[in-house]
DNA sequence: AGATACTTGACTATTTTAGTCGGGTTTATA
DNA sequence: TATAAACCCGACTAAAATAGTCAAGTATCT
């Protein structure tokens, strides 16, 4: 189990944002150099994020993104739900599986597999932005 | 993030086999028509399994592997640790990374991930075998 | 002897990931 | 109004991980 670079690199970005959020649109480019991170796979990554409203987009010369809504109202959960970065440990809930279809027949192990998600998702839903920002807030750079 | 079948299936297997433990090896033919799991994958996964000593072998006809210690010592991240899935959310303590080396130098998100982890392992630490069978303690089959 | 079952290592198809690439469109500003 | 900065979008691709398969053993019971 392992977390992937997408989710990753999205929340990396985001925190990134916040903190230069203050007067201007922040670039993408801007972004790319201080967090190592692909210019074009930022691209990806912050289309996805406009879809689901977490940052606006200002597009032209010095444009570039803003965030959408307040810092404790976007919880990690958000912005991994819109990269799709899902938390799934559970595949036997698939229709065809006979073993295990969540309902009537289920797996020796599907009561813990769900418990798990809801573990971490439990996790994901209680971090905001806000406090990511505030963990970072005596760093210079 | 997901939890790969190999760790699930290591889980679903040992579970299988505690509950049909009490008196005769159990051969992985069982299990992997039990489960439905493919026999070649078990033999691999069980072999991890050995080796950590989470399991015994049983060679010969009437074969087959036993539990190597109490239900209630196996803890899910023995299980896992055996068979290789790690819980790692973070790369970036990667040495080469001048960004982040997890001591000198952090990344914006590297308390996060570290935080994660253990919210993550914490879980896996306190679950059991035992708990997993008494879940499983009312099913026929 | 033969069948059952573990043991081991190498091989492979599929899927996922982490990008790249090439072409746009919009807008500030010189 | 030309230009450059920046967003926008879809298709493509190399590399890695995953989930197996396969072949050739060895041990042990009956």
């Amino acid at each position: 189990m392992k977390l992937t670079s997408k989710g990753r690199y999205a929340v990396m970005a985001l925190v990134d944002l916040a903190r230069f959020n203050n007067i201007n649109p922040v670039s993408l480019r801007d972004i790319s150099l201080r967090q190592g991170i692909s210019l074009d796979y930022l691209e990806q990554i912050f289309s996805k994020l406009r879809k689901k409203e977490i940052v606006q987009s200002v597009r032209g010369t010095q444009g570039g993104y803003i965030l959408n809504k307040k810092t404790n109202e976007i919880k990690l959960t958000n912005i991994f739900e819109a990269v799709d970065e899902k938390v799934k440990t559970v595949q036997c809930k698939k229709e065809s599986k006979k073993s295990c279809n969540g309902k009537t027949v289920k797996c020796l192990t599907h009561n813990l597999w769900d418990e798990l998600e809801n573990h971490i998702n439990n996790f994901f839903d209680e971090k905001s932005l806000e406090d990511l920002v505030k963990d970072n807030s005596e760093r210079r750079i």
